[in-house]
DNA sequence: GAAGTTATTATACGCTTGAATAATATCGGC
DNA sequence: GCCGATATTATTCAAGCGTATAATAACTTC
């Protein structure tokens, strides 16, 4: 019987490669698809590497929702530009790969569900969550102010808040079932549904 | 050793209190979670019973999506009076009980979470988006044309997918995080950005 | 009220699960 | 080039999983 050969992953490496092949896992096979040995394999490692890395699979689980959250929060954060293109970067990002993606709905979807469950995903959910709509509501404060017509924190609030449900649920979606859309429909819809809610022209 | 007491339920009471119970563990367990013993215990039988009254535990999840969806949208459906009432009342219900519940979204998540495994679970979403999505045009279409300004059916298609991911939208996060938000905000802004969207009042 | 039907319980089976442990191969420092 | 440290594999374990089967208790019918 001769031992599997392998190779010692560099610092922090094998974390993330554990960390990437755990959301694969959840996306293609659900939540209770993604076993310990599962996961491994799609690691190309054996399921004992695991523990070694993490304290336990739901450690491991809670930092690939971290992970999940920083990947679909990341590309809205680091737009440029005037207030408006930043505005029309915000939202056309969302319905553009990588995360207008059947995978990507999916692993929130799968952390979603658990948020009653687990309260240390719930505190994920939330800071994540926050995180978004805060920078939305930023994003808005200097639109308005560039458009001449600036807003109170209030106002701003309120726009955000409504424009992030928009811009989520025509996100999940599309994700689901892209199929039901023309190509560029969705994007061209919030676009719309955002000036509309604003009262003014998102371009330039 | 003596044996447990029971009585035989009435036809199909068993089955809806068996779904019950199913829905009860996934929304407080997670998918995972809900465990054909589990959800034996939470309908107050034994395990075998489950067999008894699905082919698989898999068929009974199914059952179970189906009843959720149902739940979901029957709600919205029945509403009556005038066009623009039932428009404002289609958009209450979504921020009302037992819709506007964090049990509802954990369900709806879990579920979704799956579509991209279960081919079943995927069929019975599309279906549910579409009669949900569909009801919304309908009643826009009504509401349009008693409003004096009648729309074509694109239009109104559009402005279906637009107000339905809204509402999903804010309801995903209303039933999330319910503490972020003020009473009645959620629906206050929902009928606000409704009717920037439309440019139209939703008084009669 | 006895007989027959079947809903329900009880038990068992093979498999998978997350985790613990022991053996071993790889690598950095000297 | 050896040596200690440790990343990785291999193996094992108890618990829990969905399901199958057999015994039994509760109704129905006559």
């Amino acid at each position: 019987m001769t031992r599997r050969t392998f190779h010692r992953a560099p610092e922090g490496e094998r974390r993330q490669e554990l960390i990437e092949a755990t959301l694969d896992c959840i996306s293609e096979f659900g939540l209770k698809g993604a076993t310990v040995r599962q996961i491994a394999i799609r690691a190309g490692v054996t399921a004992g590497l695991v523990r070694h890395y993490f304290e336990s699979k739901d450690q491991m689980i809670a930092e690939a929702y971290r992970a999940v959250i920083a990947s679909l929060t990341e590309k809205a954060q680091n737009v440029e530009g005037d207030p408006a293109t930043r505005l029309r970067e915000f939202i056309a990002v969302n319905f553009t790969e990588p995360v207008a993606d059947s995978r990507s709905v999916s692993l929130w979807a799968a952390f979603i569900s658990q948020v009653r469950v687990d309260p240390v995903l719930a505190e994920i959910h939330r800071e994540g969550y926050l995180a978004f709509r805060n920078t939305l509501q930023e994003l808005l404060s200097e639109f308005l102010a560039a458009k001449g017509r600036p807003a109170s924190e209030e106002e701003c609030r309120r726009y955000a808040i409504a424009i992030n449900g928009l811009v989520d649920g025509l996100w999940v979606e599309g994700c689901l079932a892209g199929d039901l859309f023309r190509d560029g429909e969705l994007v061209s819809i919030a676009m719309a549904s955002v000036e509309a809610v604003l009262g003014l022209s998102i371009e330039n």
